[in-house]
DNA sequence: ATCCCTGCAAAGCCTTTGCAATGCA
DNA sequence: TGCATTGCAAAGGCTTTGCAGGGAT
């Protein structure tokens, strides 16, 4: 609780410094941010900052995450499954993403090696960022799916 | 020319042996496929599409689109940068993208090692499948950034 | 002769934008 | 007080859906 309180503020004075406001809204998103876990939606702040501020409006969120996106203190996250909407990720250390094609779920995973990761050398792309994200069954549908037989339908709902 | 009649028509013969019918319509949405190279967007089928049938509407090219998807001919790739449109990819062996974040160009490379890539060992999920995307910039942008200075506004507009 | 497929149009979904009113600094 | 920020509402872009007519098998 103290910790989270200081991130809120850290924030906040983040957005001072580079000259912008805080106001309560932005105050709310911040603290949805941080208490809730990573990986929401715009929806999901949305929905849940206005337990505090019922007249919140859409646009004031999409305001806000893209402000602190550009801070560098939300990452924005597109998981390019399909059209689900982006997600919201407090920025910490580069990190890649497991997805469960059963229930949704969305996990970090530290990243192991550099940039170039699995990359060969004969190409001709200045590489200076890379997104990885996996594909599978978390423990709980994994064990699901033993039974129930869903998986195929599951990864056929999957592009490339 | 030859060899793209010949993929065309195995499309088509796939069609037909899954119950599909084989309607002018979906041929030449096959053939501009596999003339016009990869990582088209449905709205680039279409154009293209309607040199040869001008009513051709949106809703059959995805629907064609979606089910070629379906066959494993093609594979949806959608690059999870921000709310850029799926592209459509003739489905060949397992292979991650370069994109350049400049012109927007799509590369494939192979990819060299297996599922599993730079995934560590200690996590719960069973992963069947990855998505990974190089960010950074093609041979002709990369020597432009070096004197325009171009190269953080791109990098800023995309996600983590 | 089936009934799958097409085109049109409308709706859906998420996100962005315009603008006047509000309120932080 | 000045100007960034807000909320509302409308627009935007891509994709999906409903439906009646048309066409492949």
């Amino acid at each position: 609780m103290a910790s989270s309180m200081t991130s809120v503020d850290r924030v906040c004075a983040k957005l001072r410094t580079e000259g912008r406001r805080v106001t309560p809204q932005r105050r709310v998103i911040v603290e949805v941010l941080m208490d809730n876990g990573s990986h929401l939606t715009a929806d999901q702040v949305l929905r849940r900052a206005r337990r505090e501020l019922p007249d919140l409006s859409p646009a004031t969120v999409y305001n806000t995450l893209h402000e602190l996106a550009a801070l560098g203190v939300l990452q924005e996250l597109d998981l390019g499954l399909g059209l689900e909407q982006r997600r919201y990720d407090v920025a910490t250390e580069e990190h890649d993403h497991l997805v469960c094609l059963r229930c949704g779920r969305v996990e970090d995973v530290p990243r192991r090696n550099g940039l170039k990761g699995s990359l060969g050398e004969d190409h001709d792309f200045e590489v200076v960022d890379r997104r990885v994200i996996y594909l599978g069954y978390c423990p709980e549908c994994s064990s699901k799916n033993q039974t129930v037989a869903g998986s195929r339908m599951a990864s056929e709902n999957v592009g490339a």
